[in-house]
DNA sequence: AATAGTGTTATATATAAATAGAACACTATA
DNA sequence: TATAGTGTTCTATTTATATATAACACTATT
């Protein structure tokens, strides 16, 4: 479920590995306690370089996300998955995004755009 | 409608306005053949330097959204507005997504995950 | 013709992001 | 105790982003 890192989509490195760590986190894929692949192994996985990956992580650790204890590994602090029933209300979003034919860019640009202007 | 970049979310500035400035197209707030504010009023606008402005504006040619007539202005190139029901749905979901407690950073993580998870 | 309001181009500088490569430090296990 | 598998730190280099500043070019109006 992890995924190599797009390298033309203007997104820094390290934000893109935050993110798919996170999700994976938050869609209840890796539970926490859970021990992430090795820096070598990630690097692979991402293509980036070790400190690029050290660069997420270290920020995923600053927020309380993940903690790291020296020769042994990375692990998920703690549970910080959602409600399946919200996952489920987002599919069915999803469902119809794709089949009105609108791109995964443009729905996301749209939903932030109605999050913040949304008054309350 | 259109906001002050944010320095310190991690996105290249030039992302971020135009994003803002798609969103406004695509939610039908600019409409095609109008005009956008002059660069250096965009300057003040997204409080960054002309050619971060013109770098996005640029990008947006490139992409077909804006066109632009030298001693003139920038214009809004064609009209890519989604269907309203579309923003209608999205603006439910946006409900209860902010009712549930879960804040704007984490729901569009939700959504591009579910996203590029579902098998079509 | 002059001017004000536009977009456009250019150069120099500074900061942030990413890479490469190496070395170091801790843990578990053979 | 040696070793393999981890995370961690460091330095140097490159590329991308962003700023500052100035000049230039086109358009419309006076």
């Amino acid at each position: 479920m992890l995924r190599r890192v797009d390298k033309h989509s203007g997104i820094p490195a390290y934000l893109q590995i935050m993110n798919q760590i996170k999700s994976e986190i938050l869609l209840g894929n890796l539970k926490a306690e859970s021990r992430l692949p090795p820096v070598r192994e990630l690097e692979i996985i991402f293509d980036v370089n070790v400190n690029t990956i050290l660069k997420a992580l270290d920020k995923l650790k600053s927020e309380g996300v993940l903690m790291s204890e020296q020769g042994i590994g990375y692990f998920v602090a703690r549970n910080i998955s959602v409600d399946p029933q919200i996952t489920q209300e987002i599919r069915r979003l999803v469902g119809d995004l794709k089949s009105k034919g609108l791109d995964l860019y443009t729905s996301l640009l749209l939903i932030e755009e109605v999050w913040k202007n949304e008054k309350l």
